[in-house]
DNA sequence: GCCCCAGTTAACTCCCCGGTTAATTAGAGG
DNA sequence: CCTCTAATTAACCGGGGAGTTAACTGGGGC
């Protein structure tokens, strides 16, 4: 008789419930103490789960990161997926991009906590995971539909490497979260309060609506700019 | 007799070689680490000095780390305080503001990683830093200043907020870095070429004198814009 | 030439933590 | 009701690493 099969109260003897009690605590405790301070014991604790568990369902404590690692970035991606722009006008539709963006930052913490991580630690363990390919963000094409749309009604400049702007983008939405503490310190503000979010989203779509909508080189030129100093790069 | 000062080769009974050495050793250890996962012992052995050296001249391993932290934040926020764009056209101004940092962040990793790494703890360590007044940029009284001049003449927008707009500016330099391994890994690119990274230093000045060229009200509002929706927001 | 202490050393303690062993039990299938 | 296995448990092990103890020594001051 399998009459309960999972969701009610989780009893005895359930793997699947087990597995995700284990995940979730990894999640917290690896996005709070970090990869090398989180302890197997502290995370069995959290779920009130056996120690020998972690092992038997994840093989090793890395084999736990990987997994967590790998859940926050599967939702991360799922969402930006879901997004339909297509129906907007291209500026709506960038505004839209951002918007989902910093909400998600806003609400996900553990997302910014684990970007930053993995890539303290130079990405081993993404660049490990067998699901890397499923993680190249959707919205790059999204962004190249939407400029093809701009730039042919004559709203977008011509220049635009979507890859190249994806990481601009990004970059507006999400240092300010992953860098608030630093910020907040040394600027004495409190980046999480409502107004201050706020305007940090509108600055964002100002800065890349005006790029976007900037003329092609109707920037004014600074005079003298010298040229790329490629001597003094590394490789 | 004082007759070699320092200097010279450091041999025994150096009070100050050796507490250097181990700054150094620190450095280069916490960077590549992380503050948990990296060990006294490592550090000792990466210096050739002996552990007990570490407790008696920086009291803990956090002692250590906080020393670390500090002296990289000093040398950063020293290189900002001596710039002069005084005399520069105000978009070229911008220019080398923006030359000088992506020139930092790609000569000194160590930088980025202590950054990351800070905030990652919730800036804990830096907040605990008797010198954290120090390290308030002094890079946003100079943007406060060139923005004047860009405004009386004409050439740059009204409504920026120079605190606003300098985390804007160093969003665009620094994630590029600081997020380097999950972009490379992602979209398989070499960030770090130096062709790429000419690139990226050809984008972020575009995007910010698009941002501060942009005249005020030009920009196509997004039609159908809902209002900032405060409810979605923690606190 | 001697004293004294800042600077240096090796050896040690203790505990935390990743991982393992081996025994135990819930419960599905026959 | 019996069996067999997936799931669970407690107890244990070994290594590494932060921090300490106490002895020692180079060299400047007198």
């Amino acid at each position: 008789m399998k009459r309960r099969k999972r969701a009610t109260a989780p009893q005895k003897r359930n793997a699947d419930a087990t597995r995700a009690k284990i995940l979730q605590a990894a999640l917290d405790e690896f996005s709070e103490r970090g990869l090398p301070a989180a302890s197997t014991d502290d995370i069995a604790d959290r779920c009130g789960v056996n120690k020998r568990m972690i092992y038997y369902y994840f093989g090793s404590k890395e084999g736990l990161y990987l997994a967590a690692l790998e859940s926050v970035f599967e939702r991360f991606v799922a969402l930006e997926r879901e997004i339909d722009v297509e129906h907007l006008e291209p500026a709506a539709a960038i505004e839209a991009m951002i918007d989902l963006k910093i909400d998600y930052y806003v609400e996900n913490p553990h997302f910014v906590s684990f970007l930053a991580m993995e890539n303290f630690y130079k990405a081993r363990h993404l660049r490990k995971s067998k699901k890397l390919h499923m993680f190249k963000t959707p919205l790059t094409e999204v962004i190249a539909r939407i400029l093809k749309r701009g730039q042919s009604s004559g709203q977008f400049r011509q220049d635009v490497d979507p890859v190249d702007f994806y990481v601009s983008m990004c970059a507006l939405c999400i240092m300010y979260f992953s860098n608030q503490h630093s910020l907040g310190a040394i600027f004495q503000r409190d980046m999480m309060s409502g107004a201050n979010i706020e305007r940090r989203r509108r600055t964002v779509v100002d800065f890349v609506l005006s790029y976007l909508q900037m003329t092609d080189g109707a920037r004014t030129p600074a005079p003298g700019r010298k040229p790329a100093r490629q001597a003094a790069l590394v490789s």
